[in-house]
RNA sequence: GGCCAGGUAGCUCAGUCGGUACGAGCGUCCGCCUGAAAAGCGGAAGGUCGGCGGUUCGACCCCGCCCCUGGCCA
């Protein structure tokens, strides 16, 4: 890596603000984002929901502090099973740490699969505020009555939300009320575009065929199972797994615990977690795709790392 | 070998007193996505209704034969 000093002749590798390694579940990001940050003297900042809890190690196929090989990773087992996740929190503490990193010199390498948290971080997101008292109130008010309801009403004080947002999506629904209610603002029912990203971040995408994706997946879910992903769950029950409105919903944890409950076949929860997991594969890869500035990579490229420091050099900030 | 049930979308199954398949869920593909995002929501594409023959103006629905699947009896 004599390239980082900045020699003088020959193309000069200009470490850029942020990196950020973005790309479906098993495309093999913890890798990239792990060799990238040796090399670039950086440090992981984890962009992944479900990685944030502490205990859910299994499960979310989290590296462990061996295979860490002395980087530094932020952001990972910061929350206890019973406390909800959120976009907004999310992103004031990855901020943070970015920024502290930056100040220290060192490059923050984003790596996660929840595309709204990349985002978040990247770009100019605001999240106006909640009330929790105010939500619920509108969720029961969702349970009793229905969407198409609660979308009338936000059709009164918000009509340009209300014709962006689907009149079936509750969940939106009771969102965008709860906004326009506390702020006394319309709801901003479109995401900004991907044009101008924060810190003029480099992303790079993992991906592979969904053939590929999909036996990856398999294999990955048979080898948490024989982990011990029930054991895990056992215990995470323990700390009040279920009540955690967030955590439970964890795909392998999530089946798991249904399948404690219905009787114990997890071959049927391994199952249903692989199909669950394609699932999300499919989602998060529709989610990236329209993301222009992510450069995509095929995982199975000789000298993965090498390259990836070209297109930073041809990037030439 | 006999009897019974069944063979309708990739899968599991609805459905038609004979008149263009009303299909559904899941899957697949595509899209949306601002405090649950490993969440939530939407759209589209898929079927010569097991095969052959017959009855009929017309059959996926009636008749015959055949093939296949499951069960029961020998």
């Amino acid at each position: 890596m004599s390239e980082l000093a900045g020699g003088p002749p020959g193309p000069r590798l200009v470490a850029p603000p942020l990196v950020a390694v973005v790309g479906p579940t098993g495309a093999g990001k913890s890798e990239l984002g792990l060799a990238l940050a040796a090399a670039l003297g950086g440090e992981v900042v984890n962009a992944d929901a479900m990685a944030l809890y502490r205990g859910m190690d299994i499960g979310t196929a989290k590296l462990t502090v061996a295979e860490r090989g002395g980087i530094a990773h932020h952001l990972l087992d910061v929350l206890d099973v019973t406390e909800n996740a959120s976009v907004a929190a999310y992103q004031r503490d990855a901020r943070v740490v970015v920024e502290r990193l930056r100040a220290a010199g060192r490059v923050p390498v984003l790596v996660g699969g929840s595309g709204l948290y990349v985002h978040a971080v990247l770009d100019e997101l605001e999240f106006p505020g909640t009330d929790r008292a105010l939500r619920a109130e509108l969720e029961a008010e969702l349970a009793a009555h229905g969407a198409p309801a609660l979308h009338a009403r936000l059709a009164a004080v918000d009509p340009v939300a209300a014709a962006v947002v689907l009149s079936s999506d509750g969940r939106r629904i009771v969102r965008a009320l709860e906004v326009v209610t506390l702020t006394g603002r319309p709801f901003r029912a479109r995401l900004p575009s991907h044009s101008a990203p924060r810190y003029e971040a480099v992303l790079l995408g993992m991906d592979r065929p969904v053939e590929e994706l999909d036996v990856r997946v398999a294999l990955r879910v048979d080898r948490m199972f024989a982990a011990g992903l029930v054991t895990e769950t056992r215990t995470l029950l323990g700390r009040g797994l279920r009540e955690g409105r967030t955590a439970s919903r964890a795909l392998g944890y999530q089946q798991v615990v249904t399948q404690l409950d219905a009787g114990g076949d997890f071959a049927a929860a391994a199952a249903e977690t692989v199909a669950a997991t394609r699932r999300l594969v499919r989602r998060q890869r529709s989610w990236f795709r329209r993301d222009r500035r992510i450069h995509w990579l095929d995982p199975a490229t000789p000298d993965l790392v090498g390259r990836v420091l070209a297109v930073m050099v041809g990037r030439r900030s």
